[in-house]
DNA sequence: GGCCATCACGAACGTTGTTCGTGACGGACG
DNA sequence: CGTCCGTCACGAACAACGTTCGTGATGGCC
């Protein structure tokens, strides 16, 4: 029972180099992981066996899954570069800004659930942080309400980011579906939200008439459009920039 | 092996009327779980523990654990009464209509969670959905807009639920903690998310200069007073109705 | 050449969500 | 009144999870 396999183990130590295991090694290929098998399928187990080895030695260099998620979370902003003073005025910016913070998190699947649960605090983070407050000074706000502004962005970045993981990933589950053409219709239907679409349908128009009166407007197309995001980012600031002033 | 505890089992049918045991009774014992044990203390086996039965007998009322906790959801929605014609003019009703479910959602610890994966579409969700669109309409707001409106007000509901469920988390934790008064101080400065101002007291002030001008507005006591949550409630409506119009 | 600290990892523990098969209850039927 | 059968409840089990413990090997230092 103790020796299973035979005379010699598969890979006790027959390799002697492999990879030497670090830190930065467990959060990267914690990342990778969350890029082609999705954020719920990342699992201890899983990542040690990218790193070809058991789920207990990433332990040494990770506190628990929850830090090691938080890690992953700030590679992923790692990306994100500030704009500079070539991409114009601080509004254009901020706008580019909050873009690429948007495209990098939702670029790895859900990883952007890492910052409802806690303030993420790594150093690309906080780097963000700067530049975000930063061109917000520069437009006027003040300072006293600077931070709730900063707030308000991140979380609309962070809820941004899981509308855009979503949406990827649908897309991917269209691209994959190429086998038969009812599959791939299905799936279609699937990724335009239709599902949705069929419950507001068949609600009753005397009890929820708006919905119902809306309906063309609620499509999920509509929903995921660029028009959408650029829409709603308006919102945000120029909601911010009407309470630029303390009340 | 077969009979452990002896001639007569505990509880086999000894209580011949026990609970009836309904789709309703399993909802409200999770929510009553999430109540007084946290969301994440919510586990199958507990539901059926409270229910004084075992975990395979809920899978007869709710396919999985996934659909428990929307129905969950949808029943703490419940308790929000839309505003009526005495409450004001359409922007007082939706302010109070956000707040009252801001309040019922935080009021039952990170509830709120389960609008972020998936959208919400039980009965109260969409009660809701057709007030807030009501509201919107009647200030103006272009239908075509309209949902993305009513998108981004539900964004700003469950992430300030869950802030919420945070601060009232934190207050129970320092409420809890009466015994020492070390123990006290400790619970004390951590409600006061000083932790998260250590973070940002030790950062260099010559990377982050922004963040340090401004640490003293960044406290965690004015991020959670009242007065943060009606001026980015403002923020917000201003937002929406600088863009009624479709762009 | 020998020793010791460090690191890697096999095995295990306690939980989790979910499923299977058995068993008991209660109404319908002969 | 006896019997049969459908329905529901639940004990037990399975696979997988995060995390910890103890052992074995490695490699640098004296």
């Amino acid at each position: 029972m103790t020796d299973s396999t035979g005379p010699v183990r598969d890979n006790p130590r027959t390799r002697p180099a492999k990879a030497p295991l670090s830190r930065q090694a467990v959060i990267a290929a914690a990342l990778g992981l969350v890029d082609e098998a999705g954020y719920a399928a990342v699992t201890m187990r899983r990542v040690a066996q990218a790193l070809d080895t058991g789920p207990a030695s990433l332990y040494v260099y990770v506190a628990d899954r929850d830090e090691l998620m938080a890690e992953a979370y700030d590679l992923a902003l790692a990306e994100v570069e500030p704009p500079g003073p070539v991409d114009g005025d601080w509004r254009a910016r901020l706008e580019l800004l909050v873009g690429r913070a948007i495209a990098a998190l939702g670029g790895h699947d859900d990883i952007a659930l890492v910052a409802i649960t806690r303030v993420p605090t790594g150093p690309n983070a906080l780097r963000l942080l700067e530049a975000t407050m930063t061109l917000l000074r520069a437009g006027g706000v003040d300072d006293s309400v600077c931070p709730w502004a900063a707030d308000v962005l991140d979380q609309y970045v962070t809820s941004s980011a899981l509308e855009l993981a979503a949406r990827l990933r649908d897309q991917r589950a269209v691209a994959a579906a190429g086998g038969a053409a009812e599959a791939t219709e299905e799936a279609m239907s699937r990724a335009a939200g239709s599902e949705l679409d069929a419950i507001y349908g068949e609600l009753p128009a005397d009890v929820y008439p708006t919905i119902h009166a809306l309906r063309p407007a609620m499509t999920t197309a509509g929903r995921n459009g660029h028009l959408y995001a650029t829409w709603k980012l308006g919102v945000i600031i120029d909601g911010l920039l009407a309470h630029r002033r303390h009340p």
